[in-house]
DNA sequence: ATGAAAGCGCTAACAC
DNA sequence: GTGTTAGCGCTTTCAT
């Protein structure tokens, strides 16, 4: 058990009879290394299991190969979704997640989050919806000159790179189906004013309505704030209309499930008397009565590439600014049909 | 702005007029050192905002500051809970917390945490169920002397500090409620068996129909997988009986959510013609309809209390072992009812 | 109660 | 292509 060797980077130079320097060449893939010098090299670094020391890396280089993940979610399967995406290139780039949860309506965010990079040790951050509309926030880290990237931003674009998906596509295209299912009165939830990426989806609803022959009725637009419990107070705004919708598409699956406890508790058949669609595809979906149709994004891929984005920068490699752009899938499942 | 000024424990010592050490003493908590003197160079660090350099430290002391946290555990809700509790205490305590979610049925879990721990500077680790039950991990970490606590371990209790919940208790108190409302014949859906924590719910059940005068039946209990899918599955096989239960008790909230969509699918008025039950107040718990009675864990306070545990154990302060049990408590909603 | 000196294990800057 | 020399900012002895 060599669990108390702890081999330096003089054993292995020793070893391998070069010098220091040229380990930490070898280990940090830097170039000028002759081919079999590297092969010695690598060869005693296997023979006696040696890793570099991390805070003695970070010490001499005044870097932390650490990567901070800033969040305000309320929805748990998002949150670990986008940690396990993180995590993937964490793994492969070498380097450790910080995550940092915080409150996207604290007035001292952005201090509170300069003050971690300040202090944390953090060579970059995530800052995923609705961080990523925090314009203070933005502002202080281009700033405070802190690398970083976002995930979903819907303003600021220039700022710093970042993944987004086709979101108001996918709602033009689901309230599309509505339409082609024959619904003329649909209603939408739309999504909390300060998240700005769920908001937006009301664009595509709109734009759908626009092509069609169907009259624009804004009375069948309410104002949601992304819970399940406002999911449901909207859905009772609407459905205790004189002339309710025959569907009702929510900006998330959260008030989608709202809408479906008030249905369920007016004994309104779905989808028989009211289709009912939601936006994310989360664990709820397919959990409910009837199973939601509803919209998939790639969230791991995107927290992934987000992060190679950010240790790219960290590389010193530019990175293509025109960022990465995902596309989302509509899942249909039985809470829709025709009118 | 003083982000670039990045004092350090030189500057500090420099301003209060002591030694180097006397400032590492005060910063440290360290005895030995004259109030006045420690309010004088308290004075300094806050007027030059010094904070000490975490990878410093780390390479001088050979201790990362790192706990790491460990989870194999399909419930979201769950992690992000575990998540937040841990990071309070870490937060309190000068710690950051490296997640590492992992498989609990890979073979060389062992060797992976072990080398976890020697590489990635992990000073200890919280295992979370159902990693809490794994022997071979259990044992390989008392084995290498690495410092670890638990949540909610069935088995090798005397290993490691732990914290849990009286989930039998619970389930026992379910089972007499269900038996209150006049059901004599209640199916009860079994936990995952390597999910040992959830696992032992059952002894609950048994205990309460034990006390009563209903017979046992055993074709009533069938065994779970702790997944919705699994849950549905089962409660097809229950509901499919001659003389099917009237009331049923999941082992966890996602089986007791397949069990609900079963139910709809079949028919069954909820909680009229079928009671349902689950553990663990997820957020899928008030999302369904009809709202499911649950057992609610106090789980962010555990996993703080771990946390703490781990860290006084880091400090060299003696840990009670026979560790801390906290309280589950009942939450009726509307699946349950009169026979 | 306080201080001086010696590293911790690595990278950076500059030789050669 | 490779080696030498200084630190990075702390904690640890061990003095005093």
């Amino acid at each position: 058990m060599s669990l108390l060797a702890k081999a330096t980077i003089d054993d292995v130079a020793a070893l391998a009879g070069v010098s220091m320097k040229t380990v930490s060449r070898v280990v940090n893939k830097e170039p000028n290394v002759r081919a079999s010098t590297r092969e010695k090299v690598q060869a005693a670094i296997a023979q006696l299991e040696y890793r570099p020391s991390q805070s003695a890396r970070s010490l001499a280089a005044n870097r932390s190969y650490v990567l901070g993940l800033l969040y305000d979610n309320p929805s748990a399967s998002y949150v670990i979704d986008v940690q396990e995406g993180a995590l993937q290139t964490c793994r492969r780039a070498g380097y450790d997640l910080l995550i940092h949860p915080c409150r996207h309506n604290e007035p001292e965010l952005a201090d509170e989050v300069l003050a971690l990079v300040r202090h944390s040790r953090v060579d970059g951050l995530i800052l995923t919806p609705p961080l990523s509309d925090i314009t203070q926030l933005v502002d202080g880290l281009v700033e405070a000159g802190v690398p970083f990237v976002r995930l979903s931003p819907t303003e600021n674009k220039q700022a710093c790179p970042y993944v987004q998906t086709n979101d108001q596509e996918a709602a033009y295209d689901m309230t599309c189906r509505l339409l082609e299912l024959g619904h003329e009165r649909i209603g939408f939830i739309a999504g909390h004013p300060d998240h700005r990426a769920v908001a937006e989806r009301y664009q595509g609803y709109l734009a759908a309505l626009k092509e069609s022959r169907i009259k624009f009725d804004k009375t069948l637009v309410v104002q949601g704030y992304n819970s399940f419990d406002s999911g449901r107070e909207c859905a009772a705004q609407l459905l205790g209309m004189n002339d309710r919708p025959t569907a009702i598409f929510a900006s998330n699956d959260d008030m989608a499930a709202g809408v479906i406890i008030e249905a369920h508790h007016r004994g309104l058949a779905m989808p028989a008397e009211l289709s009912v669609a939601g936006f994310d595809d989360t664990p709820v979906a397919h959990q409910i009565y009837p199973s939601l149709t509803t919209v998939s994004q790639p969230i791991t891929e995107m927290a992934s590439k987000a992060a190679e984005l950010l240790v790219k920068q960290l590389q010193g490699k530019a990175v293509q600014m025109p960022a990465a752009i995902m596309s989302c899938r509509v899942i249909v499942r039985d809470s829709t049909g025709k009118r």
